[in-house]
DNA sequence: GAGTGGTCTAGACCACCCA
DNA sequence: GGGTGGTCTAGACCACTCC
């Protein structure tokens, strides 16, 4: 233990033995104590000092990385999570000035940022249109709509996963239809079509991942995602795209500038 | 057990026993086996179905809870976690149209959609500016700032703390420094002090809450909280406002427009 | 090989909820 | 009072990491 000094339990609480446990660990944390990167005192450490079983120890280490202050890694130990940095994202992020120069928003920006953008998993399909989806795009369930899904990368860590959902109708035969949607994205390729983009709206939400999504962006537990659905409208109110996405919690900062009007 | 049927173990699998039994509960959620609100089996019939030790059964629920998927109550049994109904925020939700009525944005959106609102732990500070808020304001941290901390409820469901930081070189002595900042809230206290109010800069951050957090809004486990700061700005473009809240995230959906310009 | 966390067993007693 | 989850013990064996 060395360094760090935790206190001993107390007898008269009847607060659980673990959740004491938890706290003083916690509270290192959060004082400073135990930094980020550092490693806190292994199991058997734990054990002797607070003379309790294992599982005891285990279950207080357990609520600390369920609150996504720690992670364990097998056969090291357990370590104050260390916080990436973070992408911030800007409410004017889809202006069309950003399009001008032939990059998708989110290469140019994270190059911008002096990061390594990469896109893999890039699938695309054409399929019904799902109720939501076909909700949001004014569309019935029996349209089709182009599906293009892809995961998004920084410097090797996978950040974002999106899907976009296009009236099959406008996006069929071209290529927005293709893997790679061309310079400037799709956005681009939807205003050479005539689509004069006019606004977005965004909804977020925020949750835990699911299983799949923890896994397609190596999630450490205890971070939850973003979940936003952006809607693309042009300057007649059509919606034109629908774009799903699942963010690293901690990759982002979202940040929207609101009318006072 | 009886409605529900669950899978046996795959004894080849070298995916930990624990692990296949919280993704067999899981996809039984999933494809809406169990709907929310149901009842999970208990640990006893889950013991008897897998033939496993409870400790095995306990992490299977362990890694459901965390997910955020169902509730432990304690002496009744582990259910499906029901979603309350959530609130929308619009991005127009502070423009001024909203403020003529005399009420604050959150008590005339609460009763709008049907709902009871209520403020509670209303406090009221005069402090030196941290970092942070220094920053935003434009201060230093020789500064000081009124604090008015606060907590929202719905129905009497706690929903969001927010600690709004104003300048206390405008706002000592003012109805902002009382408790009742009087009909249409501190904007619109503002405005009527000659600050006309133009925009607002909103970041939003997603982590799961801190101890304090998860208590004051009565959180279940697995459930994140949005983070948000706002920063309200005048025509002049000077900051005199920054509002920091924590929001439940099961208990909202935040929506805005983004230009496309 | 020594030290770490990961999984699992087989008990025990307690506190809470409901009939 | 019977069933439920909450806490805790005292072991066991395994897999991973680092020296």
């Amino acid at each position: 233990m060395a360094e760090l000094s935790l206190p001993d339990l107390d007898p008269i609480s009847d607060r659980a033995v673990f959740r004491q446990i938890a706290d003083h660990l916690r509270d290192a944390i959060e004082r400073g104590k135990l930094h980020q990167g550092d490693k806190v005192p292994s199991e058997t450490q734990l054990m002797q000092h607070y003379g309790v079983a294992r599982m005891t120890i285990r279950n207080a280490l357990q609520v600390l990385q369920s609150e996504g202050l720690t992670v364990a890694e097998h056969g090291r130990g357990v370590f104050v999570r260390s916080h990436p940095p973070v992408r911030r994202l800007a409410s004017d992020r889809f202006a069309r000035r950003h399009r001008e120069q032939g990059k998708a928003a989110f290469i140019a920006e994270t190059e911008g940022a002096g990061g390594k953008p990469s896109v893999d998993s890039i699938k695309i399909t054409e399929e019904n249109a799902s109720p939501d989806v076909a909700e949001r795009l004014k569309l019935t369930t029996e349209d089709c709509v182009i599906v293009r899904s892809r995961r998004y990368l920084i410097n090797g860590r996978p950040v974002e996963i999106a899907t976009s959902y296009i009236p099959a109708e406008i996006a069929r035969g071209t290529q927005i239809a293709q893997p790679d949607s061309g310079p400037g994205g799709i956005y681009r390729r939807l205003e050479e079509m005539g689509f004069q983009l006019d606004h977005y709206m965004e909804e977020i939400r925020s949750r835990m991942p699911l299983r799949d999504e923890a896994r397609a962006l190596k999630l450490a537990p205890g971070v939850p995602v973003f979940h936003l659905i952006r809607t693309a409208y042009t300057t007649e109110g059509r919606a034109v795209e629908v774009c799903d996405t699942v963010m690293s919690s901690d990759a982002y900062v979202l940040s929207y500038e609101l009318p006072a009007r």
